[in-house]
RNA sequence: GCCGGAGUGGUGGAAUGGUAUACACGCACGACUCAAAAUCGUGUCUCGCAAGGGAUGAGGGUUCGAGUCCCUCCUCCGGCACCA
């Protein structure tokens, strides 16, 4: 035996594991299927970083475990690779978004293989790739043909210096500030474009429901629901006085309605020009509308911002109580939101302040608890007083369901529910992404490209520099092909798809990712899907996570799938920060690279570490100090070697720890609790160094368990021991119940409640015989009392005399 | 502001309501060595010579027994936030 040699093993093992195909998934009729999948990644030109091996690390050991234990696991990769660092470096430099992708992936691919994990790299896909994007293409159009997709105006994010559109998350400057160009640090302003949306909303409601489902953590579920925001409340119709014209609020605290004493409208509300028009505050109106405008909704929904408003010099009837309500026009108020018209009282801090700012009078209809500020109706509670019938009412349930049938049934207006989820907004005017496969006729109505001319090739002689339009519209290859094909006069669409689309179906094509007549056939979805084990970070809980489940209810919808909930179980790993505790950046130079890691210590170490660092969901500081301990612990397996002799036998005690490290290792892993995983091996092994001689048999155990973490130098040390074939393909081991426990046990001696000693005893003593066993102890015979009042006796735990 | 999560040794962390501090890092001392490294051994929450006390962010409560359950508060982290 040498001395342990990580970088020859890993290289040998890797070389053999790609030669044989060892990870390559074929359906079996005789193995149930595990799909474990991890969030795949966007190449960056960075590379691989501490997080990315934390979740691949945790859902590898996941897999060759459930291998072990007679799974048919399905344990794919593949890039997500369209987006916008790409395309940026190649405003930058020139050079095709293509050329630097496809180099990033193949640095990816090469540092995600040095960690020994066990993917399927046959299935491989890149949401780049013309045969991918083919199949992205083909989504839309289903959700087109299903009326799923359509076209209208929709506001944008516009960079007047770059002449370009923004993501919302482009919007941030590096040191913070928001509503500017994170390229140019130029104000960013608003403008209304034609735009492609997918109707999310239409399944709102199975969206908010179905997460009672799935085994997700109720964080992530909560983050689900609240970004979708369901609200049930009450549409109240007004009349506006002197016009054809009325106005539509929504409620969600009915039991208030009476404390209202004017309206507000969004600036951006289409009422709001027949309102004024003609009227002399026509142009004041006009004017702030116009002001209003300017500012971004990043601007208009912080918080803190001043609110602003004008009078309109109109007046609402109030249909519940006859009186007049003031029109106004403010800032606050959401096109977005409800019907975009509130009704306002002082009984919400916002419309107090803006109130007595412009001094609209006000009411009550709640008795204060503090004299300087009125009861707020979020709380719903109270007694009501100046509120028609409902006056000397207490606010509950009931209440609130009588007054909204008071309302109905009086013609005053209807429930409703509204949510806070919008449309999925999907037009990029970008380049570096798929694009949307639609062709406008002469008249200008789009039509989906029929499927035959799938993919729908992105053009590659476009001008990356942003002009003011899309850079597709710079292809005049794009256009003949159009013309060509469609006729003259037809032109494509110029935009391409968020990237998000890309990524919202990618789980499903790994399951047959080089069908070519389907996105997967119905016989694989069956096989694989859906998926049993999602692991990813945390910051993608409400987007990526939202739109696949809208993509899967879909496909649901219409019959292409069986399931509505792509990922049964998920789980997040947390983030790893730098040895400071803050952040890994590379501004910082605090970065950890997992491949000198790897090179210095070992992957399996590196793998070994990660999982050791404390629990996986949890948010832990790097710390390179601290490596050398799980590579010890390696190393200490591969002396142990030494000692294994054949005939041997182990003494009871490590036997029993053995067994119990087999039995916790497995329990372990399903919960996904990693480290105590580990720190159980490493108890193992501490045992098995104080023996003489260890036997075959257990230490091939011992290997078996620590297979799935260090894959590389179990499968060393397996082939050490006379093997031919791959630890890999073994069954985990049985533990044996019989030697699963020590013989004697240390039991604690209570007085009150507090310890006051130990005392050896037989596994399983009665209480009778601990009792006796405590009396003739010589130093807790004097300090447990004579005549207990009673005692409290919890089997090889706790004997607990009360005096 | 609202919704989550978390506060345990010098450090990362462990603990079905049942011996708090497992496992590891670090540190100290010892063995081996001419020496060092590596390795091995011993010790390492705190006060105390000891016997004994006291400690899981703070304070209360439930319980024979609380890091764990309940209440009040503090701090940190994450997400959402003019949502009517």
């Amino acid at each position: 035996m040498g001395s342990y040699d990580h970088k020859k093993i890993e290289k040998k093992w890797r070389k053999h594991w790609e030669e044989t195909n060892a990870y390559v998934t074929t359906p079996s009729s005789s193995k149930p299927k595990h799909y474990a999948l991890d969030m795949f990644p966007y190449p960056s030109a960075l590379g691989l970083h501490t997080g990315h091996v934390e979740g691949y690390a945790a859902t590898d050991i996941y897999s060759r475990f459930k291998r072990m234990k007679g799974f048919n696991v399905l344990h794919p990769m593949g890039w997500d690779a369209f987006g916008l660092p790409a395309e940026n470096y190649a405003i930058k430099t020139n050079t095709p978004p293509r050329e630097t992708t496809n180099k990033a992936i193949d640095n990816f691919r090469n540092q995600i293989q040095r960690l020994g994990l066990s993917y399927d790299w046959s299935r491989e896909i890149g949401t780049h790739n013309p045969d991918y994007y083919k199949w992205t293409q083909w989504l839309f159009l289903f959700l087109f043909e299903n009326g799923l997709a359509e076209k209208r105006m929709g506001k944008v994010n516009w960079c007047p210096t770059d002449q370009t559109v923004l993501a919302n998350e482009q919007t941030v400057s590096e040191s913070g500030e928001k509503g500017v160009c994170v390229r140019c640090g130029t104000k960013i302003i608003q403008r209304e474009l034609s735009q492609w949306f997918f109707k999310i909303t239409d399944f709102a409601d199975a969206l908010i429901d179905d997460l009672n489902d799935v085994d997700w953590p109720e964080s992530t579920k909560i983050n689900q629901r609240n970004w979708i925001g369901k609200k049930e409340g009450v549409i109240v119709t007004h009349k506006v006085k002197g016009m054809d014209l009325s106005l539509d609020t929504f409620s969600a605290y009915p039991a208030w309605l009476f404390a209202d004493t004017y309206i507000v409208l969004a600036p951006e509300h289409p009422a709001v020009k027949n309102l004024v028009e003609g009227t002399e505050a026509e142009i004041d109106v006009e004017a702030f509308v116009k002001r209003m405008q300017e500012v971004t909704t990043i601007d208009r929904t912080n918080a803190t911002m001043e609110k602003e408003g004008i009078f309109t010099g109109r007046v609402a009837v109030d249909s519940l109580t006859g009186k007049e309500f003031p029109i106004w026009i403010a800032n606050f108020a959401l096109m977005d939101f409800g019907t975009g018209i509130i009704r306002c009282s002082s009984h919400d801090i916002r419309d107090l302040t803006f109130a007595k700012k412009y001094g609209i009078p006000l009411s009550e209809v709640v008795e204060r608890e503090s004299p300087d500020m009125p009861v707020d109706a979020h709380a719903n509670k109270g007694v009501l007083k100046d509120s028609g019938p409902f006056t000397g009412r207490t606010i509950n349930n009931e209440l609130i369901q009588e007054i909204i049938a008071w309302i109905e049934s009086n013609g005053y207006g209807h429930t409703q529910t509204t949510y806070r989820l919008r449309d999925w907004l999907i037009s990029r005017q970008r380049y570096w992404g798929a694009p949307i496969p639609v062709v406008y006729d002469p008249e200008g109505k789009a039509h989906g490209i029929p499927k035959e001319h799938l993919p729908w090739l992105l053009p590659e002689d476009v001008e990356y520099l942003p002009k003011g339009t899309s850079p597709l519209g710079t292809s005049k290859e794009l256009l003949e092909r159009t013309e060509k094909i469609f006729g003259k006069g037809w032109k494509p669409e110029i935009d391409t798809m968020d990237t998000f689309v890309c990524s919202s179906w990618y789980f499903l094509r790994f399951a047959d990712p080089h069908n070519e007549i389907e996105f997967a056939s119905k016989e694989a979805l069956k096989t694989w899907l859906p998926v049993d084990l999602y692991m990813g970070g945390a910051e993608h809980t409400v987007l990526h996570l939202m739109y696949a489940r809208f993509i899967t209810k879909a496909l649901q919808k219409f019959g292409y799938i069986e399931f509505g909930e792509p990922f049964s179980k998920l789980r997040h790993q947390g983030m790893i920060l730098a040895e400071d505790g803050t952040k890994m950046s590379k501004s910082k130079g605090n970065v950890i690279n997992p491949d000198e890691i790897s090179e210095l210590y070992g992957a399996d170490t590196l793998r070994i570490y990660e999982m050791f660092m404390g629990p996986l969901e949890a948010m832990k500081p790097w710390s390179t100090k601290n490596i050398i301990g799980s590579r010890r612990f390696l190393e200490r397996v591969w002396r142990v070697q030494e000692k294994v002799s054949q005939g041997a036998t182990l003494s009871a005690s490590a036997d029993a720890t053995l067994q119990q490290t087999i039995k916790k290792v497995a329990e372990d892993i399903e919960l996904l609790s990693l480290n105590t995983a580990v720190s159980q091996m490493m108890i193992c092994v501490n045992a098995f160094e104080k023996e003489e001689k260890i036997p075959t048999e257990s230490y091939e155990s011992m290997l078996l368990v620590l297979a799935p973490f260090a894959p590389h130098m179990t499968e060393e040390l397996w082939g050490a021991l006379g093997h031919t074939s791959s630890i890999h393909q073994e069954n985990w081991p049985v533990f044996d119940e019989s030697k699963l426990e020590k013989n004697e046990v240390v039991m604690a001696v209570q007085v009150g409640g507090k310890v006051k000693g130990t005392i050896v005893i037989p596994r399983g003593a009665t209480e009778e015989e601990v009792v006796g066993l405590v009396r003739k102890d010589i130093k807790l015979g004097e300090v447990v009392p004579q005549n207990p009042s009673r005692t409290i006796f919890v089997p090889n735990r706790v004997l607990n005399f009360i005096p």
